[in-house]
RNA sequence: CGGGGUGUAGCGCAGUCCGGUAGCGCGCCUGGUUUGGGACCAGGAUGUCGGAGGUUCGAAUCCUCUCACCCCGACCA
């Protein structure tokens, strides 16, 4: 390929909004153009990249057994229903409309379309197991579509979806899939962890992360490096605290605390370690179903904890009665508990209300809290004494660094991560929805096992960025690059030598089935240089009549520091060497 | 959905407070000189100032509405 005839449009500057590296760098190359919020062209220099990773986890899958189909992007809202997931899903669904006013949604998953074709297709254990995938293209109405193509509403994801006779073959084959993933993300040179992690709306029993490290990433991963514990800090486990809780030492005390609304600044004031603090957070669990007792109340919850750690939202939202709940209002917590925001703690709460606290607040003597007097903590409080032991003990909270791992077997840290693959066992839950069932040996009727496995491509492409990239630009894991080299050639339009040269090396790299990009533009060599490093193109051979008079050419691999000469005869066979290498 | 911000040439921005008919850098076009790290000189093109309405002799600028995009939040009281 020559840049002369290819669509190489590169920026030196990007565009305002683009804040996050990937993000810019991918706008600076020419890989993608946004048309809309969340939404992007992939630009031909784009498409190749994608394309790469398209093909290592396509031929990984089909290498682990899997077998690709292309489902409809348009779904019939029927299907949804069945599952209940039509109003589940929310407004993360684009839904649409025929001219028949019939509904549809662009699907942004797909265990409905697929288990509709197991249904109808799965008859017996003899046709087990079974795994589908497609490569295609899915639409989240994101609520914050951000940094490219990273978070875009419209993106390329890989989605596997296998079937079982049995929970033991699921398991199987969720190792199987486990282990095709690691390959996936080997192969493309990119720094990535599993982690254990929530099943989330997708639903089911065991589900692993796939991250790629990077400080920039949404996600923050709890692991051990004494042991092989990890785990995505939504569901990291904080074990409770190994000492017993202290005898009172002090009498609580009410102080006045004008304007210190948040623990630090209280213990600040006091003088008091953040450990010692108690945080208490007004919530509404989940109403009375209609009909029920109490029907139309919105029962209220006090989670406490430590001042030094934060609610882990997920985990309170298993709590029996806290499902789907929410943080009351300013009305609602001075209606029931009669003081502000800021000042609130668990001594002398009402008895409608139910106090949960977290295991390491649970743990605390003496602690300082709110005293549901606006302007005053309360210092010396202990559990048992002045006011009663928490209705519920539970884990509560994020993990943060330092904490004990909950094999115990060392402590943890905690390093953030981008998301770029998800592997789920299902079990039965879609399949007992929508009556997809097998006759098993002994000719009983039995709901499929399922297990789905999905990989976010076009991610895949700017979290690598992400990973790779300097002051100049993209440097790509080979295995991604669009190009495996780059000639520049300086003074194309000038010199015959170059221009000889520079045309029988990419022929004849081309020839031998290297992707080879030929500068052949009329620019100065700088611009050459300077885009072809924003590129992250490995390889860059640089020819010019400097050079040819004394019969060579140089050869520099993006990442290192210099240029190395190579004899014009050799440079095929030297650069064919490493890259077979 | 709440809060904040920004929309002016392809990109980055100034001009807006204080109304007077639009500018800078890069890029682009033409010619010339250059040619191993984003060249130089000369000339040139490109804007319904996001949109609609209003105020005014006059609106990028003031007012109203609206759209788009970005950031933060939607959890720690």
């Amino acid at each position: 390929m020559r840049v002369s005839r290819f669509f190489l449009p590169t920026l030196k500057e990007a565009p305002a909004e683009a804040e996050l590296t990937s993000h810019r760098l991918m706008l600076r190359a020419g890989l993608i153009r946004k048309l809309g919020s969340g939404l992007y062209t992939w630009l031909p220099l784009g498409l190749r990249v994608l394309r790469k990773v398209e093909a290592i986890v396509r031929d990984e899958m089909n290498r682990a057994g899997a077998v690709e189909l292309f489902m409809p992007a348009v779904q019939p809202a029927e299907l949804w229903q069945e599952t209940g997931r039509w109003a589940v899903f929310g407004p993360q669904m684009l839904k649409i409309r025929d001219r028949h006013e019939r509904d549809f949604c662009f699907g942004p998953t797909h265990e409905e379309v697929v288990t509709d074709i197991a249904r109808r297709e799965i008859r017996s254990w003899r046709q087990l197991p079974l795994n589908l995938y497609q490569i295609q293209t899915k639409f989240r109405d994101e609520i914050r579509p951000r940094f490219g193509v990273m978070r875009a509403r419209e993106f390329v994801m890989k989605d596997a979806y296998s079937f079982h006779a049995s929970f033991e073959d699921l398991q199987r084959e969720y190792r199987n899939m486990f282990d095709a993933y690691s390959r996936v993300f080997t192969r493309l040179g990119l720094d990535f962890r599993a982690v254990a992690a929530d099943t989330g709306a997708i639903g089911g029993t065991g589900s692993h992360e796939f991250h790629v490290i990077a400080d920039s990433g949404e996600d923050a991963l709890a692991f051990c490096p004494t042991s092989d514990y990890a785990a995505n800090v939504e569901l990291a486990e904080a074990v409770a605290p190994p000492t017993p809780r202290p005898a009172p030492s002090q009498p609580m005390t009410q102080v006045p605390t004008p304007g210190r609304t948040t623990c630090e600044s209280v213990c600040e004031l006091l003088g008091l370690p953040l450990v010692q603090s108690v945080k208490a957070l007004a919530v509404i669990g989940t109403p009375p179903a209609d009909g029920a007792a109490g029907a139309g109340a919105a029962p209220m919850f006090l989670l406490l904890l430590r001042g030094d750690h934060s609610l882990n939202e997920i985990k309170a939202a298993k709590l029996p009665g806290l499902a789907g709940f929410r943080f009351a209002t300013e009305a609602e917590i001075v209606a029931t508990l009669g003081c502000v925001p800021g000042y609130l703690g668990p001594v002398g709460v009402p008895a409608s209300v139910t106090v949960i606290a977290d295991r390491s607040a649970a743990a605390l003597a003496d602690f300082v809290c709110g005293a549901n007097v606006a302007g005053f903590h309360l210092t010396g409080v202990n559990f048992g004494r002045d006011l009663p032991e928490p209705a519920q003990v539970a884990d509560l909270r994020n993990v943060v660094a330092g904490d004990p791992s909950p094999d115990g077997r060392g402590v943890l840290q905690i390093a953030r991560g981008i998301e770029v693959g998800h592997v789920f066992q299902l079990r039965s839950k879609y399949a007992q929805a929508m009556g997809a069932t097998f006759l098993d040996d002994a000719g009983q009727q039995q709901p499929l096992e399922m297990g789905c496995y999905g990989i976010g491509v076009s991610r895949i492409v700017a979290a690598a960025i992400e990973q790779h990239h300097d002051a100049k630009g993209i440097v790509f894991p080979p295995a991604m690059a669009p190009f495996a080299v780059a000639l520049a050639a300086i003074g194309y339009r000038k010199s015959d030598a170059v221009r000889d040269a520079a045309d029988a090396l990419h022929d004849a790299l081309e020839a031998r089935g290297v992707e080879v990009l030929l500068d052949d533009r009329d620019e100065r060599p700088g611009v050459m240089f300077a885009d072809l490093e924003l590129t992250g193109i490995p390889w860059r051979i640089t020819l010019g009549d400097r050079g040819l008079k004394a019969g060579s050419v140089e050869v520099q691999h993006r990442r290192d520091a210099a240029p190395t000469a190579v004899a014009l005869g050799e440079i095929e066979a030297w650069i064919s060497a490493r890259l077979a290498a």
